[in-house]
DNA sequence: ACCTGAACACCGTTCAAGT
DNA sequence: ACCTGAACACCGTTCAAGT
C-alpha cells in the first residue's frame, strides 16, 4: 500500500468494528446506557446510523462486544501463581473495579447468549482455579455462583445508590428524608441515615467485608486443604 | 350515589392510579419490560397514552408504583416472633419468590429516588430484625448489604441464565456448544457444560447452599448469642 | 376534571438506491 | 464493498383543544 492510499485512507478512517466498538464504549462510559443509541454511535463516528450495520450485525450484537471488552479487562492470575484464595479475592475486585468503570454494564454482563473469548476465558478460569485448589465439582459451581452472584449484586446496589463519595452522604440522606415525611414510622432507617451522615459509608470496605466472609464460608468446601 | 350512577360508572370503570398500576404490572409480568410501554399501558385500559398522565407524573413513577407493590409482595415476618436466622432466611426466599414472579423487577428494586411505604417498611423492619438480634449497628449494616447484593445478584443470573426448568439445561449447553466451535480452549466449562446436561441444575438449591453460607458467616458478628 | 389529536424529538431496523 | 435517504413501526412527553 503506498503512503498516499494510507494517508488518505486516515483522513476519515474506515469503519471497522473496532472502531465502532470503540465509539460506543466512549459513548455508554460517559452517558449511560441510555445514550448508547444506534444514532448516536454514528454521530460520534460522523456518519449515519446505517452504516453501522455493516459491521455489527445489531444492537445485541454491538452489546456482546462491548461486554466482551469489559471481560478482557478483568485481571485473572494464570493457574497455579497463587492460592485459590488470593486469585478469587483479586479477581472479585477485578470485577468490582472494571463495573465502576463501565457503570452501564451492570446487569448485562451475565447471561450473554454470544459470550466472546475472553468472557470464556474469565469464566474458564474461575472454574479452574477453584477445580485445582480441590473444590469438589458441584461445590466449585456453588461457589462460583455465591461469588458472582454477591459481586454482581454488589455493583448493582453501587450503581443505584446515590453517592459516589462518603461526604456525600449525609446530603443525600437529608433529601430523601424530606420526601419521607413519616419517616419516624421507621426508626432503624432513621438510625442509618444519621449514623451514614456523620460517619460515611465506604463502598470498597463494605464490599470486602462481603468478599472476605464468602471466602472464609467457601474454604471449609475445598478439599485436601 | 345511586345504584344507577353507579352502573355507569362500572361499564367503563374510571381511570384511577390503581388501575394504571394493576394494568402495567399484567403487562410487564407477561411481556418483560420491553413491553412496558405508555402506549401498551394505555392500549389495555381502552385509552390514549397520555390519559396515563392524569395519574401518574411520568413512566418513572409508574415503575416505582410497581415496584412498590412487588416490596408489598415480600413477606416480613413481625419482630421479636421468630429467631433472626429464620425470619432472614424466610424473607430472602420471599424476596427470591418475588422477583421469579416479577422478572422485570430484577435490577430496579434497589435505588429508587422515590420509595413508598411497603419499601420502607421492608428495609426498616429488616434493619430492626438484625438490631434487635444482637449485631451492632455497623455490622448490621454490613449484614443487610451483604444479603441483598448476594438476593439481587442471584436474581439477576437466574433472570438472565437461558433455562426455566432442570431438564432444559442440556439443550441449551448443546446450543451454546455449537456457537463456540473453540470450547476445547475451555475444559473447565465444558466439564460444567456436561454434568449439568446429566445431572441438571436446581436454583432454589443453588440459592439456599448460598443463603446458609452467608447466614453461618454473619452468626459470628452477633453479640450476646 | 378528565381525556385526546396532533406534534415533537427520539428509537432500531430494512431496503432500494447511490458511489 | 460500503454508505445513505427514505421509510416503517415504534418510544415518552407536552399542550392546546375538546367533553
Amino acid at each position: 500500500m503506498t503512503r498516499q492510499a494510507e494517508t488518505r485512507r486516515r483522513r476519515r478512517a474506515p469503519l471497522t468494528r473496532e472502531r465502532v466498538l470503540r465509539a460506543a464504549l466512549a459513548l455508554a462510559d460517559k452517558g449511560g446506557i441510555e445514550a448508547l443509541s444506534m444514532r448516536n454511535v454514528g454521530k460520534r463516528l460522523g456518519v449515519e446510523a446505517m452504516s453501522l450495520y455493516n459491521h455489527v450485525a445489531n444492537k445485541e450484537d454491538l452489546v456482546d462486544g462491548l461486554v466482551e471488552i469489559v471481560f478482557s479487562e478483568i485481571e485473572v492470575a494464570p493457574p497455579g501463581e497463587l492460592e485459590w484464595r488470593t486469585a478469587m479475592r483479586q479477581r472479585a475486585i477485578s470485577v468490582r473495579t472494571a463495573l465502576n468503570r463501565h457503570r452501564w454494564a451492570v446487569g448485562l454482563m451475565e447471561g450473554r447468549l454470544n459470550p466472546g473469548p475472553a468472557t470464556l476465558r474469565n469464566h474458564d478460569s474461575v472454574m479452574g482455579c477453584l477445580r485445582e485448589a480441590g473444590f469438589p465439582f458441584r461445590d466449585a459451581v456453588h461457589a462460583m455462583s455465591l461469588m458472582d452472584a454477591y459481586i454482581y449484586g454488589f455493583a448493582l446496589q453501587e450503581k443505584h445508590l446515590p453517592f459516589d463519595e462518603p461526604d456525600q452522604v449525609s446530603e443525600v440522606m437529608e433529601i430523601q428524608s424530606q420526601s419521607v415525611p413519616e419517616m419516624a414510622d421507621y426508626p432503624y432507617l432513621v438510625e442509618v441515615a444519621t449514623e451514614m451522615a456523620k460517619a460515611g459509608y465506604d463502598y470498597a470496605t463494605e464490599f470486602e467485608f462481603g468478599l472476605d466472609l464468602l471466602l472464609d464460608g467457601l474454604e471449609r468446601f475445598r478439599a485436601g486443604g
